[in-house]
DNA sequence: TCGATATATCTTGATGTCGAGATAAACAGG
DNA sequence: CCTGTTTATCTCGACATCAAGATATATCGA
């Protein structure tokens, strides 16, 4: 089945025959599919009356494992936001009961974001709605593509991973 | 090597054994994997002084080929924004003299966007620039395998870019 | 211990995006 | 032709994000 970068890749080789295109095919799929994830991703926690950037905070909580809580330090690293956003999610958040902030008994600097009974629950109920759709879009491909795609993938992203860019 | 998301994979293995969070392993690279790419393009594109917004509408004009102009609907579709958000990067864009608006011959309610020869000429240098850092980023894999992720991915793009959604 | 530097978080202002609705023209059926 | 519906674009207000800078605490070396 063709796809809408296959047309982007054949206009640049009609437009551009002296340019190597070719990183498009992998990269410009990527920022196109994480997109279109996004949309669905939006439509799937509506459900549940979460948005996405909630569900990411939460999640990265619930993760941690009991008692659920991290710094925002710790939050800005896995969702890849910046510390004046994860601020603004933190407080927003907060209002809605779903987390609280408490002081960090160890560096006054710091502060620590704990997740509430209630948060934690609707953080456990968007995850298995999400995981169920999730599925039905990779059922596309058979198992052991999938783990080829993953793996292949992991090495594209583990440089930025692994940096402190 | 190690990535994020296999931490984030073994954590939900570890708080919540009873799910099955294997579409993780393609579908959160997928999306970490994205953002790390806005970023690097982002970086890549200050050198050119263009936003990848920009670029993106730039370089849907020009790969429309001569006259390259493309009604805001095309681009739409195109750079998966909605048509408030096309309107005000086409005003932005005219404001900088990089594309100029022209009514639709054919319908007037339309309207055709056309690149400037100054637009046309940014989008060129933006485009080798960006080829360049992302086969940098491509040299991870071999050439047979950035095939056979093109594919894949290919797979899982397919039905979001064909049905009307 | 002191001073310089690094770290953790928050504040602020600008900006880009979205969603819903408005407008105007095209089209289809009777 | 009308009339209702669809299509193409634009307007507007709300909102989330970012970048840069501010503040407070921690840490390290002399």
């Amino acid at each position: 089945m063709e796809d809408e970068v296959d047309r982007l890749v054949a206009a640049w080789r009609r437009e551009r025959p002296d340019l190597d295109v070719e990183p498009l095919e992998v990269l410009s799929r990527v920022s196109r599919l994480a997109r279109h994830l996004d949309r669905a991703r939006r439509a799937a926690f509506t459900e549940h009356g979460l948005e996405p950037w909630e569900f990411d905070v939460l999640t990265a909580l619930r993760r941690a494992g009991a008692p659920y809580q991290l710094s925002p330090g710790q939050l800005l690293t896995q969702t890849l936001v910046t510390s004046g956003t994860m601020t603004n999610r933190i407080d927003r958040l907060a209002g809605k009961g779903l987390v609280q902030r408490l002081p960090d008994p160890g560096d006054r600097r710091g502060v620590l974001v704990r997740l509430t009974d209630s948060g934690r629950n609707r953080a456990d109920e968007a995850l298995a709605g999400l995981l169920d759709h999730e599925r039905a879009l990779l059922a596309e491909l058979a198992p052991a593509q999938r783990t080829e795609l993953a793996g292949l993938l992991r090495r594209l992203v583990a440089p930025f991973d692994n940096v402190p860019s």
